[in-house]
DNA sequence: CTAAACTTTGCAATCGCATTGCATCCTTAT
DNA sequence: ATAAGGATGCAATGCGATTGCAAAGTTTAG
């Protein structure tokens, strides 16, 4: 856990906690976006309800932003240091069959995706599934 | 009720009760995609689970796709005769935020999407989301 | 035609994830 | 030191999806 995860949370004018800057630490090690369920799994000791209300935390301060994978269970991922979460910044999310794993398509950016012109469009939500890389190997 | 929806349902080799030929009618009906919520709505005396059978029924034999809109509540649209949920005929779907109704983009074809070269792809889900024609209107 | 076999339906129950209420503990500001 | 505000823990609830099981309906073999 670097030093400089507390200047990320005050950053984002969140007050850094020993509990924040654990969930900061996991997330940023994470390859793939957490639900609150692999949060937990992190965790031995800590409440479920206060992981919850971690990522709500971190969410309405656009350090993390939510992935609707269509798996039941919400996904988070943290945001770059540069993201608003405002419409440029949003990008696709890969999320695997076989292995569940959801990842960032950082490079993926949704912002010059043609829309429908008789829709006033405020986000744009784009999910590929199939298999990652790895899973596509393993056979 | 048209006479038509029996062969309907036969051409997807669908026994056609007479709840099925009624929850069809109601989906042929709908301009906007439904949930098992809504369904119920419509019906006083039709039993929850017998109405989550029948879409499941619906999805297994393609009559149907399921939209992961983000509300927490599956949606379910008819699909086109020609429809055979294979990747070709995946559309988008826009979601208002307003209205909360969720509509199938059928000209919005996701078939030639860029994806990802490193990922094997199975599925595709695109939501927009904002403000559908008749909400961005009404001021 | 009838009995067995299979399908559909209804009702109760359960599951998983999200969310809230409230009391307690901590930290910060007066 | 104390009051105020924020964070945490625990219990409870909400809500959508899903399952188990028995009753009712339909199809098929004999
Ligand atoms: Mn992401
Ligand atoms: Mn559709
Ligand atoms: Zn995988
Ligand atoms: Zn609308």
């Amino acid at each position: 856990m670097q030093d400089n995860l507390e200047e990320i949370l005050l950053s984002r004018k969140i007050h850094p906690t020993a509990m924040r800057l654990l969930v900061l630490d996991e997330l940023s090690k994470s390859e793939s976006a957490l639900s609150l369920n692999d949060l937990e799994g992190h965790f031995e000791r800590a409440d479920r309800v206060t992981l919850y209300r971690t990522l709500k935390t971190f969410e309405k301060h656009k350090l993390v932003h939510r992935i609707e994978d269509g798996t039941g269970a919400l996904k988070y991922a943290l945001c770059e240091a540069s993201c608003d979460c405002a419409p440029q910044d949003l990008h696709a999310h890969f999320h695997c069959n076989k292995c569940q794993s959801t990842f960032c398509l950082k490079d993926y950016h949704l912002s010059q995706m043609k829309t429908p012109n008789n829709f006033q469009v405020e986000e744009i939500s784009l999910v590929i599934k199939g298999l990652c890389e790895q899973c596509s190997h393993v056979n």
